[in-house]
DNA sequence: TCTTCACTTCAAATTGAATTGAAAACCGGT
DNA sequence: ACCGGTTTTCAATTCAATTTGAAGTGAAGA
């Protein structure tokens, strides 16, 4: 058991994609990939020695992947059969992947769009306070076409606040 | 006129983040930016020296922009008023952005969704196509569990190519 | 034709983020 | 309390991608 085979090969390529999508780390994908691809659990050397990953990547990326509730710590189950000789028998950790893609779907997208959302809306409403103090005297006409754009931003803001967390429900 | 007053470094912010969030660089969010909060056109030295961009990244900006029809070249407008001097008076274009943002947002979409689609068919297709001829022979319990997760992958897939362009749409 | 200015191109520099690797912390067994 | 092995932490490195700037192109006027 040393690299991947075609099969995992193709399944981690689908999840690094997704993972780069939405703007996380390869290696998350490539852990998460290689779980999914892998009908038992993984202990922690298996990825690194799979993947090729340095053991902190494999640490951080198994912790993002357990923050967002993607995979889980599996049962011990009896190792007996395994590790007779030598070893002194330490207990070791076993990954899988849960395989209900809304959850990791949904985690990320939260992750990305919750902050965003906040950040838009403070930058809009700081715009509109800066737009009113500027004195619309000068310039009453610029100054209504600027605060209808603003306006329209508005307006975006709210549908996406309506909509995008409707997606996540959705699917 | 030299740098941003505050409204527009709040509006230039929320499109930064947009297109940030959408994966384009952040210098084509400013210039969509500042477009926007501007009532009249800019040429492409008011944008360089407001932004504080070197030639090559408003020039790229530019294109970008244009390329997915978020901004054009507006009416060229008598001069005559600004330019009396000295100056040969070459004639120069200035820009205005679309304010449909549907027109911004649907192009950054579309973008990175179309060819993130298109490599996921080909790597789950491929995935089954390994996975198939891997004899399930041997682990004919194994075989089946990753065929369902296979499985699971084409229905998102699916779910997915229906979902997505309509979210194009609705907004 | 020649000059000038507006813009484009692209190789090199910069920047920012992900990965590495070595050292520290941890944990169960003896 | 110590030992062997596993996992975490974090500063340094590496890598990818954007930004820069200097040289190049092209068009309009002289």
């Amino acid at each position: 058991m040393e690299s991947l085979t075609a099969f995992e090969t193709e399944v981690v390529a689908v999840f690094v994609d997704l993972v780069v999508l939405l703007g996380l780390p390869k290696s998350v994908g490539e852990i998460y990939g290689l779980l999914f691809a892998s009908a038992e659990p993984l202990t922690f050397m298996e990825i690194e020695q799979k993947l090729g990953l340095s053991k902190g990547s494999v640490s951080q990326g198994l912790r993002a992947l357990r923050e967002i509730g993607a995979i889980h710590e599996a049962e011990p189950e009896d190792v007996a059969d395994e590790v007779e000789d030598a070893k002194v028998s330490v207990r070791v950790a076993r990954w899988e992947a849960v395989i209900e893609l809304r959850q990791l779907v949904g985690a990320l997208l939260r992750d990305r769009l919750t902050p965003y959302l906040h950040n838009q809306d403070a930058h809009i409403e700081r715009a509109a306070a800066f737009l009113d103090e500027l004195s619309p005297g000068a310039d009453p006409v610029r100054h209504k076409v600027l605060r209808q754009r603003l306006n329209k931003l508005d307006t975006w803001q709210t549908r996406a606040r309506t909509f995008l967390p409707l997606i996540g429900k959705l699917i």
